[in-house]
DNA sequence: CTCACCTCGGTAATCGATTACATGGAGCCG
DNA sequence: CGGCTCCATGTAATCGATTACCGAGGTGAG
């Protein structure tokens, strides 16, 4: 069990650890026979390296890590998804820890991760101020490129989609479908999304003229049993507006779920949108019409940026707003 | 930019780098006021320490890996956020990859885990026969438990359910609504679960008296897009079974979609099983019946394993099967 | 008073790979 | 044939933290 080290190649092949080294790695020229010698001898004993020891010479561990608020959340899911893949092509790992929508636990795994010496940081912060120092103090510290949400004051890049934007299309879509009044359901959690979504809600309502009943503006968290609970609290309150808007499709699901356990028929009685285009929103009874990220190239544009600020011209930060589009299904559709 | 190092920091304090080493992990005792002063400097300089050096001098990272064979897939994340959660008490990170169903991903996300030095690796293998070679080899390096699928052969520990007898649920379940014929809609990846779940079906079908024509075993892969293809083939080619058994729920919702755009009633036209009880099973149009599976607790044993290993005791290999259970739903529920 | 022992701190070896620098030999030119 | 360049290889320093080992000073028992 006892590891094979480069000595035990080096010795095998009756070279030294330098060559062996070289050879491997073809940093620099090594005749063919002792590559080919080394070659032998590695694979003979089983040779796989000590990717610390190299780490910890070469200060580069070709390993960027992400951090993102769950992991149960199927956009956070391929978006992990496509960086990992984008990665890849990169020569690069992918170091994954969720925060569990916690600003201390995610101040630790920055912690843990600057600690590690990975290369780069991919983050979608929990909280829009008590994310701020942690964040902030990791892109001091290397490359860090905020995702989906962010936190404003620190000098990092961000990619995402235009929230506020979202909402334009999310309201004209009722809108034309005669919808006059709307209730909102989000997440008490403070945080850039969570904040452009309800603002652009406002700005777009108040334009087009939907209603928006105070009382109807319900925040909770980024879950299905919120979603449920939301529209309970809204079948028991009073009239039903004419939409359910949904800050993301988990919430949606849930919404859809207590409208059916309340008898409430959508799209007959009540609309309902969500956010984010996840898998499931398709399936949901009714299909959801929802706005969709384009989490691969948003998973891109972030590796892409981080690759840049390894190199060497630094460059500013930049803030890159991907357009997002509606999908129009079911749940906002009568058939008519 | 440049890191802050333990000579730094006990040059500030006026003390050695073993003292500061020592008052900071507190591995042996240092007087108060030094530690006090170690404390202020490290502080002050915003040491943040270098895990790789660490690691190297330990030999050990406090991580373990984690390779499973798609994180889009609900129950996999579940899995995966149980075992962070699991880790995190006992103080260890999680270092995830995805083999995206690839043996020789797998193959490479295993050396890559082996050359990171983690203390162990906790793997669902991609396939039964061609993962057998890396996952050996990484077993003979560190400690490894598998959990869910397995490969034979290896001489490492196992966690999981027992497929073989959550079919038997299933076809009970089944027998006990009147279903006389049966389809199974699997994955042509030959790995444990999938294989063990078609034996379960047979021998149980048998057992009941169910009969399962061979060409209504339709072999695909773990997604929403074979079930849906799937349940076409199936409305195209002959006259409906009574039941649909899906090797999954990701299967299940896809042959649940299919079915509705042929036109055809679930469960009053033909009643539809799942697999894993995945969150999204409950919202489906209809909810599906499936088998739970307990991830918290295959997580937990997987980890306390692994923490065994690592301790002195080496213990034989264990092979825990945990009792699965049946969610009946709607789509076996015909309400009557 | 002496010796054994204990506490706290420093010095330097160590983990394993990479790489700056040194070296020996081959080839080439004048 | 001397001296120069170039190539393949070896030697040893290096990355940063931990820890085996050593020593100085203090304490208590005999």
């Amino acid at each position: 069990m006892s590891r094979v080290t480069i000595r035990d190649v080096a010795r095998h092949a009756r070279v030294s650890t330098a060559t062996v080294s070289r050879a491997l790695s073809g940093a620099r020229p090594v005749s063919a026979e002792v590559v080919e010698q080394v070659r032998r001898s590695a694979e003979e004993l089983g040779y796989a390296g000590n990717g610390i020891a190299s780490a910890l010479r070469r200060s580069r561990t070709d390993t960027v890590g992400m951090v993102v608020p769950s992991i149960a959340n199927p956009f956070f899911t391929s978006l992990v998804e496509s960086a990992e893949h984008a990665l890849q092509q990169a020569g690069q790992q992918l170091f994954l820890c969720s925060s569990r929508s916690d600003p201390g636990l995610e101040a630790q795994r920055l912690r843990t991760l600057v600690a590690r010496q990975v290369d780069g940081i991919v983050i979608s912060p929990v909280h829009g101020t008590e994310s701020t120092a942690a964040v902030a103090w990791a892109a001091d510290q290397l490359p860090l490129v905020q995702v989906d949400r962010y936190v404003t004051g620190v000098d990092s890049h961000w990619v995402g989609v235009d929230d506020h934007a979202a909402l334009g299309l999310i309201a004209d879509h009722l809108a034309q479908r005669g919808v006059r009044t709307a209730a909102f359901v989000s997440s008490r959690l403070t945080n850039s999304s969570t904040e452009l979504r309800l603002s652009g809600l406002r700005r777009h309502t108040t334009r087009l003229g939907i209603a928006v009943d105070e009382r109807q503006i319900l925040l909770g968290d980024y879950s299905i049993a919120w979603g449920r609970e939301a529209a309970a609290q809204l079948l028991a309150d009073g009239p039903l507006p004419d939409a359910i808007i949904c800050a993301d499709d988990l919430i949606a699901l849930g919404v859809l779920e207590g409208c059916a356990a309340g008898g409430i028929g959508v799209p007959d009685d009540v609309l309902v949108t969500g956010f984010d285009d996840i898998p499931f929103s398709a399936l949901s009874a009714p299909p959801l019409t929802t706005v969709h990220q384009p989490q691969e190239q948003i998973a891109a544009e972030a590796v892409r940026l981080l690759q840049r600020a390894l190199g060497p011209g630094a460059g500013p930060p930049e803030r890159i707003a991907l357009a997002p589009s509606l999908v129009v299904r079911a749940s906002t559709d009568r058939g008519d």
